[in-house]
DNA sequence: CCCATTCCGTAGCGATGACTACATAAAAGA
DNA sequence: TCTTTTATGTAGTCATCGCTACGGAATGGG
């Protein structure tokens, strides 16, 4: 099961110092965190680094991955395991208020803050983010599209204003717990923002 | 009315060199931006930079104070000119989706955005646009429970979730527009969050 | 006219950014 | 044991960061 390679072996456990990473980029940012932040919160040498992980942009890249397979999940689960749509928004936006202000992270959306600003070279970190951020909002339309082919939303119902107000509302509850909000409040606005679904067609 | 002072006059309209600053700080942020593209950008050379505006902190703190006395300004007006508390905030948030997507400069709100990624070493000014933005939801719930008590809102009305509602949604407007959304989009966004607003006490 | 004052551009300061050359250490294969 | 392979720590590379010393240019005061 190990393969063995030929070779010295890595004197760090690889997993852990990407979980240091992500802490680091999270908080700060791409460019917030400098590679000697990195080494020292990593507990590798800048050749390790270097070794393991590629250059800046590739380990960033590698982290992005990585939340979203873990902390960033829960908006995937949220919709794929809801039949009910409108329960399936009301879980998301309560399960990002909740992991928004988990205190074993930092604050909000490692994809919504860690690449807001940007210098003219580091642009192209800055479009990696958005995409992801613009392609969730397709998914949300997709499926209030879905939800009012099936009848669970009153025909005329705007799908696609409908994915735009959820996606602002969850960068709007990230912003709010970087700022200080805490785990009540953010629940109060996810419970409150859920009073916006329209009536059940009858 | 011009106090002629004694040595050479600056060859530059400061004015319109922080006019600059401001457009270049509001899309790239704080850290985003260098002494080299203000100096280059503004049209002026670093030890006249220097002279006329300090360092890059105190630059950037005018900056800020300029832009909520222009670009900013809607919000304070939105809450002083409207008598009637919903028309207000939904005046707000209107003003909001048309600003933030106002292709004559970038997008989104420079106290929102300027400075969300930061290095160690530039927490106070991150901590310093953090702090205009809790001031802001305190206004915006002195205003909520003001109109609560002159009955414009049913007794009960928890202000304190309206007001951090109301600045997730200012942000969420902020992050779409940076996104790429729409002033259209944006306005719908804006109806349809007023709708969350109780019903009138009768 | 000369001086004091203020601003100008050039050129460069020390510190830090991302990144790497180099010699050595630790493993597997022959 | 000896070679090959990969990882390690030290100690740098060059570029850019925010910022400034310095000498000259443009003004008003005397």
């Amino acid at each position: 099961m190990t393969p063995r390679v030929r070779g010295r072996p890595r004197s760090f456990d690889r997993e852990a110092a990407l979980a240091r990473a992500t802490l680091l980029f999270w908080k700060y940012g791409y460019e917030g965190t400098s590679i000697a932040d990195l080494t020292r919160e990593m507990g590798v040498s800048p050749p390790s680094l270097y070794a393991a992980f590629g250059d800046k942009r590739t380990l960033f890249s590698e982290v992005v991955e990585r939340y979203g397979e873990t902390f960033g999940a829960f908006m995937g689960r949220a919709l794929d395991e809801e039949d009910d749509t409108r329960a399936a928004f009301a879980r998301m936006l309560r399960e990002a208020a909740a992991s928004y202000t988990d205190p074993a992270h930092p604050a909000g959306c490692l994809v919504i803050s860690a690449a807001v600003n940007y210098s003219p070279q580091t642009a192209d970190v800055e479009r990696a983010l958005r995409d992801r951020r613009v392609a969730n909002v397709r998914v949300f339309e997709e499926r209030l599209a879905d939800a009012g082919g099936r009848g669970e939303l009153p025909a005329g119902v705007d799908a696609h204003t409908l994915a735009h107000y959820f996606a602002a509302v969850v960068q709007g509850l990230s912003q709010q717990a970087r700022d200080g909000a805490t785990a009540g409040e953010l629940e109060r606005v996810a419970g409150l923002a859920m009073s916006v679904w329209p009536a059940p067609a009858r």
